[in-house]
DNA sequence: TAAAATATTTAGGTATACCTTAATTATAGC
DNA sequence: GCTATAATTAAGGTATACCTAAATATTTTA
């Protein structure tokens, strides 16, 4: 019923160096600082203090990394994060691309035994409605690729939006790029860091910075 | 989907003595510092930096008084907070002496757009679980009476538990004494400071600080 | 390899919201 | 009316988590 660990302000850079640590590990300070909102200064300080705390290792120049520790408590916050979200979508009604920002504030308000029943309740969902995983259940992605690395003429089903911007959700809801679509690449032009792809009967130009952030796997019936 | 005012600390006080007020106007600062667990000393400086936004009018040895702005504020807040005590009971299962809690940290992380769809999933909800009003929907209670205020042979229904201390809650919810019990007061003994209560079949006997938190209407068939 | 561009660290500062100790009230009992 | 009790204010301190400006490293690139 309480919270064993630090401060929300804690909680949160272990969270986004965990979800960071999928696109680049170790996370460099300048994305973390980015992703946060904050100079890289009060990064480099809040780093350094985790550091001591032995929840991440830090290398200047390079990057940071989670420890085991670090990870733990991580998770735990990812697991809220997602949870939230799968109920403020499914329950709640709201639209996908605001959650996130919801969940990022409901999540350090979250307790034990609060966790164990909205998942309880949502009957132990897998992923969030973004298509990310939800750890401490049992994942079967593995075999997904960045939408970004399809050649002309690939086809696949959407598995997750990587990156949770708003604005991102929004424009993907819209093109009907969602968890579950199916697709086709019509034309990769990486020179001209654009992708056309055909979702259903309908053609989406997006930039490849945008591609990059949707996951794909294996079209219906080709199941990994 | 914003945020307006000020911290969560200033949004707490706000709303602990809006509760307050409903027992004692103005409310004395040494209750109101023993409610948020904090020492006088913090809740004077507070209190003061509250006066000083207009949130509060404060006359000193005698107490704090919600302006009408602070009012709207603490609504707003106490609104939030019983809304989520009802998501959590009515749909998430947590027990009702967990929920005050829980609702107490939910309440800083919830924005206008996320009020709205819990207060309509939930169906424009009067009141929270423990019985007390929720600002900002019709109410119509009016004519409660404290139980300790009962006679012998008086009988009435219970209204709401206004204190939602866990360990009162739980002993309430044991004893059956919840909104809607019908109870008839068998034996009301001031000078000894306690008072015996039927609820169905059962006999129950409780302080009279116990009984003083326990707003009582009219027995069914009986509505004011 | 040296200069330019980046990253990092140091130093000093801000605001919030607490705290304790000590001095100064005001209220209430006698 | 005076004193004991209690409440209030003043003064100074702590921790968190930010900030900017300036100094110092390290990479990168030309």
């Amino acid at each position: 019923m309480t919270e064993q660990a630090a401060t929300p302000a804690t909680e949160e850079y272990l969270a986004v160096i965990y979800r960071l640590s999928r696109q680049a590990e170790p996370v460099p300070l300048a994305l973390l600082a980015e992703q946060l909102g904050i100079s890289p200064i009060s990064a480099n300080e809040m780093v350094r203090k985790l550091a001591r705390a032995e929840m991440v290792t830090y290398r200047p120049y390079e990057g940071v990394t989670l420890t085991e520790a670090g990870r733990q408590r991580a998770e735990v916050m990812v697991r809220r994060h997602r949870l939230w979200e799968r109920l403020l979508t499914d329950v709640l009604g709201l639209p996908w691309d605001a959650v996130h920002a919801e969940a990022g504030r409901l999540e350090h308000a979250t307790s034990d035994l609060l966790e164990r029943h909205l998942a309880q309740y949502l009957e132990q969902p897998s992923t969030c409605p973004h298509g990310n995983p939800i750890p401490g259940q049992p994942q079967r992605l593995e075999g997904a690729r960045a939408l970004s690395s399809l050649a002309t003429g690939e086809r696949g089903r959407v598995l997750a939006v990587v990156n949770e911007d708003a604005a991102l959700l929004r424009a993907l809801g819209q093109a009907g790029l969602v968890p579950g679509a199916e697709l086709e690449v019509v034309a990769a032009e990486p020179a001209l860091g654009s992708l056309a792809v055909r979702v259903g009967d309908r053609h989406v130009a997006l930039a490849l910075a945008a591609a990059a952030q949707i996951m794909v796997g294996a079209p219906e019936g080709q199941g990994s």
